[in-house]
RNA sequence: GGCCCGGUAGUACAGUUGGUUAGUACGCCAGCCUGUCACGCUGGAGGUCAGGGGUUCGAGCCCCCUCCGGGUCGCCA
């Protein structure tokens, strides 16, 4: 018999369920089951004296052990549960649950160890569903233009920025590291005349960050385009996606992310609001009386970010912020400069980096000098090699799926993750 | 890595000035209950008080070390 999903449900006719058992009662002369499975869930009603045979079952049976119900479906508006229930005639118990080591009060540390048990939950479930919806529509739109889906390694000789912050693994004999972001190899496909590409991925970072937005290892969004004329190119073309995106999301699971999450899914209206760092500053500190000493106004701290989103709102009635004109001692040494300022950007949603994307600097003989004046000569010359036979204006952005997620739920990224990564979270 | 906070049944917590047998809720087990739906009622099991050392007649409680976790900042996506 092909099973039915509980959603599907119709009232007088036969069907097979499978699902975890969510709940057990048991009264005097009557047993009652709720089952669950991804589209739902629905009440299985027992007359015990009609059903003898089910005894020795319902007796062993435990909340989230997974059994088979074979049964009449009924209308009774007597059930509270969508005023259906299956008198079943046959029960197999697939699998006996143990009593679980959690219940909702969990702390964060328990839940993270039974993480596929708090996943069983609708909530969660929700998240990745809408995770999924976004990187659909992503890629929907941008395989429409004509962008091309490219997968780089993850194994790589050498660190692919700085040097620093990067796993070091065995390579046989020899040491390999993980790659802490698709960059290079983005740049390589430019060099390569892929002219527009995309990649979602597996990005490793090795800093002890201990904040309620970091993961040593994240899904990464990234992307790279040539033939583009400056940086606003890059941000334009992001907030397309991102609005297009948005707009996805908020069609199909806006009203879920509301009722579950409490959170309003806002569709960005183009363009994007966009500010200059000492600009931002600026108004942060008329505005809110937030102040930095001059030497550290070239970044952002976590306070400015978080400010930037209100004042992002008041200004512009906005979410986003893209920021431009950084210190060039604090941006990439691949960011192509124009009298000395780099040519990118970042994005804040919600008060949160979720972007750095930038025109980069394809001109062999500036690149070099620019990755010399971080004495990076050597270390990133495999890199700069890709530059020496013709190479097109390009550049393209990094893009943190978890943040995404995180933020589109107003949950913390061990909320947001399927499986967190920390400097202390290594299992399960 | 800096600063702050914490670690007590399976889970979440309480535990007074250092004093006899460490409690509560949920969960679990057994029994009762003609339709439950946060069911209800009765009874029961369950503890290396993170680990080690110290002070004391006596330590869950005070001191030191170690481990683990949370928050926050820095770093970033």
């Amino acid at each position: 018999m092909e099973r039915t999903m509980m959603n599907q449900i119709i009232p007088g006719t036969g069907v097979k369920v499978q699902g975890f058992v969510e709940r057990v009662r048991s009264t005097g002369a009557m047993a009652f089951l709720v089952l669950r499975d991804r589209m739902g869930k629905v009440q299985v009603t027992i007359e015990k004296a009609a059903h003898p045979e089910f005894a020795e079952d319902l007796n062993r049976l435990t909340p989230e052990s997974v059994v088979t119900v074979e049964g009449r479906a009924v209308s009774n508006p007597q059930v509270r549960l969508n005023g259906l229930e299956i008198l079943p005639e046959r029960l197999t118990v697939e699998s006996l649950a143990a009593p679980l080591p959690l219940n909702k009060d969990a702390a964060v540390d328990t839940r993270m160890d039974y993480r596929w048990l708090e996943l069983r939950g609708e909530k969660e479930r929700l998240l990745f569903e809408v995770q999924t919806c976004l990187v659909n529509a992503m890629r929907e739109f941008l395989i429409e233009r004509d962008f091309l889906e490219i997968h780089t390694p993850k194994l790589i000789a050498a660190a692919s920025e700085s040097g620093a912050d990067v796993f070091e693994v065995k390579y046989f004999d020899r040491k390999a590291y993980l790659a802490q972001s698709p960059q290079f190899y983005k740049q390589m496909a430019m060099a390569a005349g892929f002219e527009r590409i995309f990649e979602t991925g597996p990005v490793f970072r090795a800093e002890k960050s201990f904040t309620n937005r970091h993961a040593t290892e994240f899904s990464g969004f990234d992307l790279e385009f040539s033939y583009i004329e400056s940086f606003e190119d890059v941000m334009r073309l992001e907030a397309e996606l991102l609005a297009y995106s948005l707009e996805q999301v908020a069609r199909t699971y806006g009203e879920a992310i509301e009722r579950q999450y409490g959170v309003n899914v806002i569709v960005p209206q183009l363009p994007f609001p966009q500010i200059a760092l000492k600009d931002l500053y600026t108004e942060l500190e008329r505005r809110y009386g937030y102040t930095l000493p001059e030497s550290e106004k070239g970044d952002m701290t976590t306070e400015a970010e978080q400010l930037s989103y209100r004042f992002s709102k008041e200004e512009f009635g906005h979410e986003f912020l893209f920021i431009t004109d950084f210190a060039a001692e604090k941006r990439a040494f691949y960011h192509m400069r124009k009298n000395g300022v780099p040519q990118g950007y970042d994005l804040i949603w919600r008060g949160v980096e979720i972007t750095t994307g930038a025109q980069r600097e394809h001109r062999y003989d500036v690149l070099c000098r620019q990755a010399d004046e971080r004495g990076l000569g050597e270390d990133v010359k495999f890199y700069t090699e890709f530059f020496r036979y013709g190479c097109p204006p390009h550049g393209g952005f990094g893009l943190g799926i978890d943040r995404m997620s995180m933020l589109l739920t107003g949950v913390t990224i061990k909320d947001a993750m399927f499986l967190f990564r920390g400097p202390n979270r290594l299992t399960p």
